[in-house]
DNA sequence: CATTTAACTTGTTTTTTGCAAGTGAGCTGG
DNA sequence: CCAGCTCACTTGCAAAAAACAAGTTAAATG
């Protein structure tokens, strides 16, 4: 897509749209495993949109995509470690955004798991249950 | 924008488009300041692209704009502090893009600074002179 | 003082996103 | 055993955003 060989912008061609990072956090975060799951997520993804994404990441290996051996009309999407290895980035995410948002609204719960004990809170979102 | 409250949607409404931290990275780690120095960076932004994208990091806080005291045209953007403190977000999706990029025009230069020193990369992009 | 430069703006086309509805295979309760 | 529901999508269309091309304005420069 962009052949500039940077890579931090080969990031962001994998996983640098407005929706990847926030399905990723249903994985990691959340244990969310199915596109209805995915679906369901509190900012609203459209269902075409996350279609394309799923097959993206997929297509990038990030995550990888299984039959449901409990329900044959389902399918379970998986980190891969490639998938995995982006927890850092999701760490510190949300790390900044602990420390910048003042809204009301805001939740902290992830931050201050991330903040007390951070490496514990890479290992738990890397191997979600 | 998104009222989840989530600090990692936070974090993505307020930098995580596609081209937003191509422009920190011209800031970041090749010490760009001007208009200019971002239209010539090497994915090609579109002028008016660029013109909203300055001018919401603007808003956000992460960069500020000055006139540029030796040429009464140009105007200087730097980071505030809240735009620093991106540079552990920079790095880390540097190291994972260095970790799997493997196409032959992939730059490893920041990469293999990050490995070599992670500290030392994080303030000199924090600090870009 | 005509030309160039810097930082945009404006207008148009193309691509991406969002929204609503539909499809088809597989489950499920009566 | 089959009508109706569930799940994982696909399709069609409207709206928003991005890309592309050209133009504008103020300031520097030869």
């Amino acid at each position: 897509m962009r052949q500039s060989g940077c890579p931090l912008a080969f990031g962001l061609d994998t996983f640098g749209d407005r929706w990847s990072l926030l399905v990723l956090r249903e994985m990691m975060v959340r244990g969310k495993k199915t596109y209805g799951d995915f679906l369901e997520i509190d900012e609203g993804i459209a269902t075409n949109v996350l279609a394309d994404r799923l097959k993206h990441l997929e297509t990038e290996g990030i995550i990888s995509k299984s039959r449901d051996p409990d329900n044959r009309r389902s399918y379970l999407y998986t980190l891969t470690d490639k998938g995995r290895d982006l927890a850092p980035i999701l760490t510190e995410i949300i790390l900044w955004g602990g420390k910048y948002d003042k809204r009301p609204q805001a939740r902290r719960e992830a931050v201050n798991k991330a903040k007390k004990n951070r490496k514990g809170f890479e290992a738990a979102i890397r191997s979600p249950e």
